[in-house]
DNA sequence: ACCTAAGCGAGACGGTACGTCACGTCTTGTC
DNA sequence: GACAAGACGTGACGTACCGTCTCGCTTAGGT
């Protein structure tokens, strides 16, 4: 069969969910996001269609788009409702707090959430709400990378005259460009210590 | 009408290509791969559809699905045809060889071929044979760029027990970063300065 | 966009209209049938939309399906507001009543009266409410143009002995007809001269 | 159940229809109004869904809406399958012709096929490729019974320089007029003897 | 010189999903 | 308690492509 499994035993089966007046409710998002979830497990995110995830949330397709009005929006919703945060350290070396955000991210991408988050590059490169969404992303990242160079060069460790943003945007093209061509179990070590000595020619 | 121009002079416009007895017909190869490159520099490879390849082809479908049998196959070999190809300096300087293959890249990257390779790291996600296919072109323009640090390891520029795709890996993991983010217009001088420098602490 | 043109000077534009407390406001009714017939005026009884009417009344859509709870209901009251009469005349002419009589219903009809009389014909096909109506309205038109035979009789330009209301429907029925068949602009007069004249076998 | 019956035991139950190439496959236009007919005949005209049709035919909805690109189309094809033809006799007597005339149609009429009727005038209003076959089948029925005219002038029996169409459209008119208004039941002999008369003033 | 077999264009076919629309019911908060 | 606002589940709409198919034509190579 080829049909939706109709979802019989969803987590608290409330009958039929009805408007709560003329505002959101927040049961629906809710079983929207579960099935969402849901379908993107059981079929991959390359599955996900928006009548199935109506169907199965026993929502009208109306509901779904008025909410999220693109597959991507919807693929962003449920990613940050599950999205882990990767902890900035300070351990004071520089190369520490590089090693630890670095593992910390690969671990997270390893499972599901690096299918999605190739997933969301993938649909920023056909749906501009998604791509700036992952711009904002990216660029909050980068920013709390940042700080920890900035951290580095009042410990001394690094030249004070440079853009912290830098060496934080080459630690984490590293983590996309491995992450984009599933190559995240390979070494990084070389990489970091690279990116965390001084440069003083 | 948005639809498609019906090309109507293309390259080598003879009325209508038929069979040339039983064997494949180059023209109607060539006619197809044309559309298709055509077509996507149109509208991205998100709007490649096989339908539209075979109206602007003049080809039936069956045709095009006898030999590309997906949407990645009819993909990779337009992409095949037009791979640009960037040339590895030898100025003697791991500085200026690694700007100058950064701004070749940056510039082809700008163009076309960008979307290109957009649409191409995002279909990968999808479909295992584009993923492959990009694997193996990540790994040759790694290797190639490993050669330039080679050579400035042979000349002493930098330490030369290190791995030298190290080095190059972080470089083009910078510029995937950028063109995904659509950031490819930002500098690049202090990343690829500080990516050339000696490390010596 | 092709949407409602949100009325922004209507008649009686008072802001917002509010209960009157615990029960119906006129002024709502008066809305709601307002827009109705503007919009029947403009798109056709075939474009008019609950939801439209809500919108352009600026009344909720529970008010408006408490009073019409149904399309035919909102049509119906519609109509009976804007109804428009004929006059009967009386030249001393059974061929001139006739003609006047017709040529008065087709110069009705040639404005969106016709346009408005067609649809409640179709309507009345699939909603009964409409369809006894309608019945209604054409019993009585009868009765009113049978009086114009009537009169003719007591003339005695045509025989006494025959039931008025036929050479009535048979008017009735050429216009009608012509209606149906957008054939307004036809020539009636050989039709009518027919119909006026006396039978003597 | 809302569903569809599915129709399992369909004539001729041959278990997939397919392309029979570039041109139209006569199977899949039979199932289909077949299907269309079966629907109206369970539901009703104002039943008849596209959607439906296609399911019950097993046909796609794209084909549907190749062939009958609206509900009227569709309605059209249906009834011109099953149009029951009326004969214009020729008894010697105007009025015999006229009677015999009326009677039958008004037989057809008092089936579905009245219904259907009402139905195609109905959605003619709204659908103009429908009101234009409407306004042919007229004309042509208009045509047919003024030839019952002409040779009633032939005759003598009526005088020669009258329009025949004249007295066939009063004939007509008063049908129409009747089976829009649900009083096919009543009586129409006064009205035909009338229009049978000749008129000598 | 004929025959066969495949390539080829065209496009109809049964499907699936799309995104939009209107339906009629409902709940909220305001007056 | 009437009201506007509008969210909700439902379900049909008409469109766009999918990948498969059958047709009738064209041509090369074997006979």
């Amino acid at each position: 069969m080829t049909t939706e499994t109709e979802d019989p035993d969803h987590k608290e089966n409330k009958k039929t969910r009805h408007s709560i007046g003329a505002k959101k409710n927040p049961d629906t998002e809710t079983a929207i996001l579960d099935a969402a979830a849901d379908i993107i497990a059981e079929k991959g995110i390359g599955g996900l269609r928006m009548e199935a995830v109506a169907r199965k949330a026993k929502a009208g397709k109306a509901t779904l788009y008025r909410w999220w009005p693109s597959r991507g929006a919807l693929l962003l919703a449920v990613y940050q409702r599950k999205k882990p945060s990767v902890c900035y350290r300070d351990t004071g070396s520089l190369y520490e707090d590089f090693l630890h955000f670095a593992k910390d991210l690969i671990e997270i991408w390893q499972g599901e959430n690096g299918l999605f988050f190739k997933a969301i590059i993938a649909e920023s490169q056909s749906d501009p709400d998604v791509a700036e969404k992952l711009k904002d992303y990216h660029a909050e990242r980068l920013e709390a990378l940042a700080a920890v160079v900035t951290r580095s060069q009042q410990r001394g460790e690094i030249p004070q005259n440079e853009d912290p943003t830098t060496r934080a945007e080459l630690v984490i093209g590293l983590l996309w460009q491995r992450l984009l061509n599933n190559r995240l179990d390979e070494s990084i070590d070389e990489h970091i210590k690279m990116l965390a000595n001084s440069d003083e020619t």
